[in-house]
DNA sequence: CATGAATGAGGCTTCATTCAT
DNA sequence: TATGAATGAAGCCTCATTCAT
């Protein structure tokens, strides 16, 4: 009796679960110790094989772990002014840095993935950068990319500082005004 | 007995002479493909053995390697002007941009090795800001350490783009001036 | 109560229905593409666990193929000459050379089953081989099972070449005849 | 004193005896156990890593082994009488049934190799036959392949059985005879 | 000193089999 | 009963490091 009462179903459940699992497994793991797909799976408590289920080849799970940054980047992007979303995006990242550095070096640029996440994000920073520009607040060269740029530079490249990185941003948006 | 006669001693020559192979080996190696030792001591032509008798561990070989190209920026910051000098810095950097793509993770951040040589470059750095200070050219709130840090991350960063970075860099030293 | 009511029985027709399939997909696959379950699976368009249900080990899947192919065989040792006979077998055998080279390496030969398709096989072949004894056109020392061995090392053998073995059937033919 | 004397130098010694316990390994492990390279170097005794300097890729190594069986062969052919040579091939590859089943799945027939040493064990064939042939023994339209592909059925073909294999190549042979 | 063979830990991946739903 | 997710053993291979000569 009762067997069409919603009672003890639960597969996809679990299925769901062991992917969020891994992708905070991974993040984590790629925030410490590098990129190894074996680290994720002891971390996630998981068998080997469910990694490959859910990301059959290691791009994919990168790929996926690097989609939801980027989402979140997004997100922030709906701000409408420039210079306020350009501060959170950089205090944001500045949250992100050591899976940044072990994603990086690991990621292969050349997928169709990277060009689509990065024409998102560049689509999202777009709408921020005209207005400004059609407000006359900053220079007509520096492009929605360039943007993108100087935070990635100011967060992730070598020797940077999150202490720091307020300091610099200012100064460049300050050098972005017209005149 | 007889140790100090004159037979069949190898000459210091060829050690230094090795050393150095093993050292434009590493470059040329780090800047195309990735950072394998083995690589490394096949290009050089030399045996692994020989490898380990000059850096007794990898990373002795990765700092030797970064050492070198501390010196040649330290050798350019003998410029007399700030400007001047972060732009021809920055020519330098994009040449060498997949060597440090491939030393960068795999570098020790937290070896004292990397202390000192931040601080020979800041020490070069310092020479050109505070003449550019004093001058009334900058902010006061920019360390060298900035500078450099600005350099790095339009070089470098996730992102970089040798053909913005120019672009980049002046907006940031037009935020640089006073007021 | 009610476990006899006609309610929702599933029909034994799927049943056998997968089964059909399961075999079918388990001989292209075998035939092209090697001999991983999954990939049986996969073609059968089922899930692994009816796999399971059907053939409870790899070794049962194998198996139920082999048979398959044995009962072809045996339906065609009817015929009443074994001249016609070897020849049309080779013909057939031709046409499974993919399967078998998949399945060979992969049966256990020590398993019982074996010998009872052994036996069968010897027995539809030995009607044909008695007959052309008792007419005096073969000699005595040939027995059934050697004619199934000349049939299978032509067909299979390594080396084996289907535009070859009809030629090298018939030197064995001849080679057959008393005297 | 005596550093020119030949005392204690030995390294390619061990090199050689190393790739000799491999090769050896591997043939036991192919005639029992299938044909996994884990196994061969725990059956060596031997570390991974050695195993790989002297085979690099999987095909290496089988190559290597087959090679040695088809010298053995080769050496065989100089019998100056063909029936002689395959009655003793016959026996000899009765001997090493195991190591070519589990070779035969795992060779990549199309590679270079693999028409080198064809050739190689053709040629060798070829002489006896062309002697055979010329003096009358056996039919023309059997070339030297044809008589290798006999040999390798009875012995290696499904089925096969080397308590019977001589039984069947005689009768080949006696249908080989001219008329 | 130089050489390069040997080592083995560690990462990647596949796939037969089990099991919860 | 069918499904397909989970499991983990087992194989493959690379490469930093050691060590005998």
């Amino acid at each position: 009796m009762g067997e069409d009462t919603p009672v003890a179903r639960k597969p996809r459940a679990d299925q769901a679960r062991n992917r969020e699992r891994l992708l905070t497994a991974a993040r984590e793991v790629f925030r410490t110790d590098g990129a190894s797909l074996e680290a994720v799976t002891r971390r996630a408590g998981l068998g080997t094989g469910t990694l490959y289920r859910h990301f059959p080849t290691r791009e994919a799970l990168f790929q996926a772990v690097y989609a939801r940054e980027v989402e979140e980047l997004e997100a922030l992007a709906r701000e409408d002014d420039l210079e306020t979303w350009m501060t959170a995006a950089l205090a944001m990242m500045a949250t992100k840095k050591g899976m940044v550095t072990a994603l990086a070096p690991v990621l292969d640029k050349e997928a169709p993935f990277f060009t689509e996440q990065s024409a998102r994000m560049t689509a999202a920073v777009s709408g921020l950068r005209d207005r400004a520009l059609a407000a006359g607040q900053i220079r007509d060269e520096i492009t929605a990319d360039d943007l993108m740029r100087v935070l990635l530079g100011l967060s992730y490249g070598p020797g940077a500082d999150a202490s720091r990185a307020g300091v610099l941003l200012n100064v460049f948006l300050d050098g972005l005004r017209p005149r």
